[in-house]
DNA sequence: TTGTAAGCGTTATCAG
DNA sequence: CTGATAACGCTTACAA
């Protein structure tokens, strides 16, 4: 900077000021400030800024895995609202352990990023306290949490899991199969959703209705396997993945049972796929981009000083009817 | 890290040092130090760490897209290597455009990353001059570019498009079509390398083999009404792009085209996807994991200031043939 | 509108 | 092994 300085004839204070708020320098010189940043191919150095400014315009995303594509939507929803705006996203995975995602938030706030939001709603006491320490705005988006620790912009994973099988008992199902992957925290939030709703309809729990089984297609086969061997009387089948619904449906196919005559099959999320097997499956539709659209807002609301009215916003979700159900 | 220093009476500079490099301080100091860290909940500020050290363990890695699930074992791989090493990574998404690129480069640099993976192997010349200038190492891993920015760790689109079109002829099919995504730097070198098997086998050029297709699911049917409108004579399908491969297989399904009886279908990336429909789709199996290990590999020699011997690794692919062929 | 001085929180360097 | 001091490259706060 010093060189762009001595090169335009003016002071470090006015490149920076041509860089940060080039309405506050007359035209002619920061018309010289820069075309000599362009000559001498300077790169501001955001380190010093943020430092010096105690503000940063990086935005981190703290998402489970990047290998499952319905994160994407939430991606571009807060790309989308964060670039016009000068702000850049930093992503990064941090799995199923909260001491995993613990190591991530570290990272995010050494590298003191102005705000963060977190898909997981399962944090360590360490990282809470670090969050709440460090001031860092944040906003957790993978589900309600009850206790927040700070805002949140999401839909409520229990209330889905018990609208779908709600739904699925109204189309006539008797004996509602549910299907989660182990160890998964919002697995099991949804597990108690359908808990909820057999209890609404005044149903039995019965345990050889709930299956656990490992992630991707894999675990869609395991269900039907489950199901074939253990309860062969249910009727519907409900899975807490996405990709897991598929591989049911693909297991089915291979048995030869028909889609839903034999078993129903509905989802949890609206892959681009669950429109495209056949039959299509009846998913449930979450607002994915809208959490990310919504999270950055709240997160530049509190970052540039406005108070919010909702910290906490239920964005709600949609049942998709189609022709597994 | 005053207030850390004054609680375990100690200099700033053996703070630092507890925190660095622990084996440098002596057993007493350093616990006294490092408990004073956990009561006050301090965070290290990497932010002025690295203004001061001219370093930084933060990796950046650009990708055309987080929506598509291939790229996720790259992210895996680097991010394998990287943790262990106290290294972190950054994802950040940049589309297609090179002016994006430019934008997401310049905001890592501004950052002061201590290297970047690049996907892309297009790049803007103000991006690749702020690369050089900056001195940041670089792995471009997306293609083998003629003209390396500085290290690479790929495969070579090219030589993949010709090896699954010699497969796909060597199997019998004579009129091999060849669909790509419309304004994708990468199809393009594929359909290169489609061009150079043709050449090879003697066969003409016959521009209706040649299809532009939008992306996703439709652009698999679009391929599809294309060859029934245009050039049904085609026997083979070699799509470009991953996803297209499926959605080409269901519009044959819906038109009941028998694959691989009427047309056969190949795919350019090897999704799990791809071992699931039925039949299930031969495929180019790509290095996507070992991409990403090699190329944070390349990046620490060069960080750590040992230099390497290959900057430029070709790491190969592999044709998985399956029932669709 | 532009410039000056001090300081952001760390580490490099050199001394003890 | 530990400490003092001067950077690192920028911005805040104030002055001109």
């Amino acid at each position: 900077m010093r060189d762009v300085a001595e090169r335009a004839g003016v002071s470090r204070m006015t490149v920076s000021r041509a860089l940060n708020d080039p309405e506050s320098v007359k035209e002619g010189l920061r018309k010289r400030v820069l075309s000599a940043v362009y000559e001498l191919g300077y790169v501001h150095n955001h380190l010093a800024r943020s430092l010096s400014s105690r503000s940063s315009k990086v935005i981190g995303l703290v998402l489970p895995s990047l290998e499952n594509s319905i994160f994407a939507q939430t991606v571009k929803g807060v790309s989308d609202l964060l670039r016009p705006l000068g702000y850049h996203l930093m992503v990064t995975e941090c799995g199923n352990e909260p001491k995993d995602e613990e190591r991530v938030i570290a990272a995010f706030i050494a590298q003191r990023v102005g705000g963060l939001i977190l898909h997981g709603t399962h944090h360590s006491p360490v990282a809470v306290r670090m969050l709440q320490g460090s001031g860092t705005p944040v906003v957790e988006n993978g589900d309600i949490p009850a206790d927040p620790i700070d805002m949140v912009a999401s839909y409520s994973n229990r209330e889905a899991a018990r609208a779908m099988t709600l739904h699925l008992a109204r189309l006539g199902y008797q004996q509602i199969a549910f299907a989660a992957l182990a160890a998964n925290p919002r697995g099991a939030t949804r597990s108690l959703g359908y808990d909820d709703a057999l209890a609404e309809l005044g149903r039995p729990a019965d345990p050889r209705l709930k299956i656990e089984v490992s992630r991707g297609f894999a675990g869609g086969a395991e269900a039907i396997a489950h199901i074939a061997a253990i309860m062969p009387e249910a009727d519907a089948l409900f899975c807490a993945g996405d990709v897991m619904a598929v591989g049911a449906l693909f297991e089915c196919d291979r048995r030869g049972w028909k889609v839903p005559g034999r078993l129903a099959i509905a989802s949890f999320d609206d892959l681009e796929l669950m429109r495209h097997v056949s039959p299509a499956i009846t998913s449930l539709h979450l607002p994915r981009y809208e959490m990310g659209k919504r999270s950055a807002e709240m997160l530049l609301s509190r970052i540039e000083g406005r108070e919010l009215p909702v910290p906490v916003l239920d964005l709600g979700f949609e049942i998709v009817q189609r022709a597994s159900t």
